[in-house]
DNA sequence: GCCGTTTCCGTAAACGTTTACGAGGCTATA
DNA sequence: TATAGCCTCGTAAACGTTTACGGAAACGGC
C-alpha cells in the first residue's frame, strides 16, 4: 500500500510496537537490562535456572516499562494460546439462553481461569454462518486451546469434530452424539420428577410441557422423565400436552394462545416449563386471554432475572449460574493433561441439581 | 515436563498440527504441490504475481486438504490479527444492558465484518478484574486489531488509553473523557424530549426519572435534557423525582418501593425510564404495592424482549439492535485506514434515533 | 591445584506465516 | 540476435517468543 515502505504493513495495534514505538518487546527489555532475551524470558516465566537477583531486576523492569508478552509470538512458539473459547451464536433467539445467563456463567468460569492465567473469550458465531463450519475454522486457526460449547444439538457435529481432533472441550448440555465426551447439564430429570409430582399431588392430571422446535438438545431427557413420571402416577400420556415452540418469551406467548384456543376441559391445568424465558411470555399470554397464572393455571418454571419479577411469584427451579460456571471450568481443566496435577484427569459428566423455590404460581387447582 | 522430549510442549490444539498430524500447514501444502511456500502464500492471498493456473491448483489443494492459515503465525508476521474485540464485563448487573441486547448487536456487527474476513470475539473481563487493566493487557498482548467498548463510564480511562496508543476503537455510549473519539449512542435527548413532552401533555408535572448509581455514563445527557424539557414546559425541577439505583430489574423494583413509601401527593405520577430492564422491576414493585402501571402511574420505557411482555403493554422507545450493530461496525471501520477505500475515513459520532411504540402503560392520569 | 559439580547465562533454532528481492524464462521490439 | 521488459516463482528474512544446549564462572572436596 504505502509507497517506499518496506517491512510488514503497520496498522492498528501493530503500530504500537512499530512506528509509534510505545509498546516494548522482550528484545528492548533485554537490552535495557543488558542481559540476553533468553534470560529475560526465563526470569519472567519462573524458570529455575536464573539468579534470583536478576529475576527481581527483570520483573521490576518489566513492570516499570509495562512489558506484556506478545500473544502471537508466544502462541506460535508454545503452540498454545492460553485462551479458552466459549462458542455462542449471535442473534439467536433459538438457544433460549439469555445473556444474564451467560454473563453469570462466564463469571464463574473466569474465577477458575484466573488462577491459571487463562483467558476466556466468547467466540461469536454469526447467525448467518454454519456453526459446524465456524467451529472448525476457529479450531484450525488456533484461536483457543480449549472450547466450551453450548446449545448442543441432538446430534452435534461439533462434538464429533472436537473429539476426533483431540481438542479439549466440554459441552454445556447433553447430546445424543455423546460417546464418552465430557458434559455438564442441568437436572432436567429432577425438574420433571419434582415438578410433575408436585402438580399431581395437587390433583392435576393434564400437565403441559414445552418441547423445542429446533434440533437443540433441550428437553429430550425432560420429555422422557416426564413420561416416566406420568406412568408412575398412573396418568396416560397425552400428546396434546406437549407444546412445541421456540424456548423464548415469544414461544411462551404462543403456548398461551394455543391454550386459550383449546376447549377449557381439554386444556392443561398445570405446566412445568423447562426454560427460563417461556414463563414470561406465558404469563403475558394468559393474562391477555383472561386467564390468571397461579389461579387458572398452575405454573412451575425456571428462575431468571426477569422471571423473578413476575406476578404472581413464579414457583421455579433455581441454581447458581456462577457455580455452574465454576464447575464448567473445573470440568474442562480436568480434560486437559496440562492441568492433571491440579484437576485429576478424567471425563466429567455431571448433572447439576436445581433447587425448587416456592412461589404462588402453582397454586391453581385443577378444574 | 515430559522426559526425553524435545521441542515445544504439544498439548491441546497444537497437538493437531504436531503429533496428531491432522492439521496441515503451508509447508506441507507446498510440498504436496511441489511449489514453494511463497507461491502458496501468494496464491492464497490473491497476490498478482502468480500464474492463474497454479493459483487454481493451490486453492483446490487447500480446499481439499482443509488448509487453514495458522492464526499465530499470520498475526506475528502481519502484525494484525483480523480480530475485533468487543469488551464486556462478566457477571455484571451494573451495565444494565441485557442479553438479547448484545446478541442482537453482535449479529449486526458480524454481518458487516463477514464482508471483510474480520472475526468478532467478546473479550470477557471478569468482574473481579479492573476493566482498565484488562483492556491494557488485552491490547498489549495483541488480541485484536480494534476494539469496541461499551458501558462507558463518565470518565473512562479506556478511551484515554486507546486514543493515546492509536488503537482503532469505537465506544458504544458517550463519555465525558471524550476528546474527539468516535462513539455511537442512543438518542437519550430524544427520549427525554418526546417522553417528557408526552407526559406533560397528558397533564403530568411530577415526572420521575432514573439515574445510575455507578459511574457509568448512562443518563447524564438524559438528565440534562430532562431538566431542559421541564424548564421549557415551566415545571420546576424536583430532585425527589430523580431516582438513583442500578439500571436493572432490581433497581426498578427498588424504585417502586421508594415510590410506595412516599406520600401519594408527593409521588411521581409518570415515569420516563432510560433503561430497558427497569420497567420489568418497576411493574412488579408497583403491583406489589397495590398500584397498577398504566392506571396509577404512567410509564414510558425502553423496549426489550422481556419488557415486550409486560401487562399493560409498555409504551416504549424501540430501535433495531441489529442495525445498531451494523452502524457500530461501519463506524469502527471508518476509523481504520486499512478500510479507507470502502468506509470513508473519519470519526463517526452518531446518535441513533429511537422510535416510540405506543402501548397502554402511559395512560394513567395525574392525580 | 586439579577435577567435578553447580549455578547462571548467552546463543541459536524453531514455531507458521508473509513479503521484499532477485533469478530465470519468456515475449517483443529493435 | 541482442536487449529490454514482463511474468512467474524460489529464496530467505522477519515477526516475538520459548527453550534445548553448551559454556563460563564459581565453588567445594580431594
Amino acid at each position: 500500500m504505502s509507497i517506499g515502505f518496506t517491512g510488514p504493513c503497520k496498522t492498528g495495534i501493530r503500530a504500537m510496537r512499530g512506528a509509534a514505538g510505545k509498546m516494548i518487546g522482550i528484545k528492548r527489555l533485554a537490552e535495557h537490562l543488558n542481559v540476553s532475551i533468553g534470560t529475560v524470558s526465563r526470569a519472567l516465566n519462573g524458570k529455575p535456572d536464573v539468579n534470583e537477583a536478576t529475576r527481581k531486576r527483570v520483573l521490576e523492569a518489566a513492570a516499570e516499562l509495562g512489558y506484556v508478552p506478545n500473544q502471537a509470538g508466544r502462541a506460535l512458539r508454545k503452540g498454545s494460546t492460553g485462551v479458552v473459547g466459549f462458542m455462542m451464536q449471535t442473534g439467536s433467539e433459538i438457544t433460549g439462553e439469555g445473556d444474564i445467563f451467560f454473563m453469570s456463567v462466564f463469571d464463574g468460569v473466569q474465577t477458575v481461569f484466573a488462577r491459571h492465567q487463562l483467558d476466556l473469550v466468547a467466540l461469536l458465531c454469526s447467525s448467518e454462518e454454519d456453526p459446524d463450519a465456524y467451529l472448525q475454522r476457529v479450531v484450525a486457526r488456533g484461536f483457543a486451546d480449549a472450547l466450551i460449547i453450548s446449545a448442543t444439538k441432538r446430534h452435534d457435529h461439533r462434538i464429533d469434530y472436537l473429539a476426533e481432533h483431540g481438542i479439549p472441550f466440554i459441552a454445556l448440555g447433553r447430546s445424543l452424539t455423546d460417546a464418552g465426551q465430557p458434559w455438564l447439564d442441568l437436572d432436567f430429570e429432577g425438574m420433571a420428577e419434582t415438578g410433575v409430582t408436585r402438580l399431581v399431588e395437587k390433583g392435576h392430571s393434564r400437565i403441559g410441557i414445552f418441547l423445542p422446535i429446533d434440533d437443540i438438545n433441550l428437553g429430550i431427557v425432560f420429555l422422557d422423565s416426564y413420561r416416566q413420571m406420568l406412568q408412575r402416577h398412573g396418568i396416560p400420556f397425552d400428546p396434546d400436552m406437549v407444546f412445541r415452540t421456540h424456548p423464548n418469551e415469544r414461544g411462551g406467548h404462543q403456548i398461551a394462545e394455543r391454550i386459550a384456543a383449546m376447549p377449557p376441559d381439554k386444556r392443561p391445568t398445570g405446566f412445568v416449563l423447562i426454560n427460563e424465558k417461556l414463563s414470561v411470555g406465558l404469563y403475558a399470554g394468559l393474562y391477555e386471554a383472561g386467564l390468571t397464572p397461579g389461579r387458572d393455571m398452575a405454573i412451575i418454571g425456571r428462575d431468571s432475572t426477569s422471571a423473578h419479577y413476575l406476578t404472581p411469584k413464579l414457583t421455579s427451579f433455581s441454581l447458581s449460574l456462577r457455580d455452574l460456571g465454576i464447575t464448567l471450568a473445573e470440568s474442562l481443566l480436568a480434560t486437559m493433561p496440562a492441568y492433571a496435577d491440579q484437576y485429576p484427569l478424567g471425563v466429567v459428566r455431571k448433572i447439576v441439581p436445581m433447587e425448587l423455590v416456592e412461589g404462588d404460581s402453582d397454586n391453581a387447582l385443577p378444574l
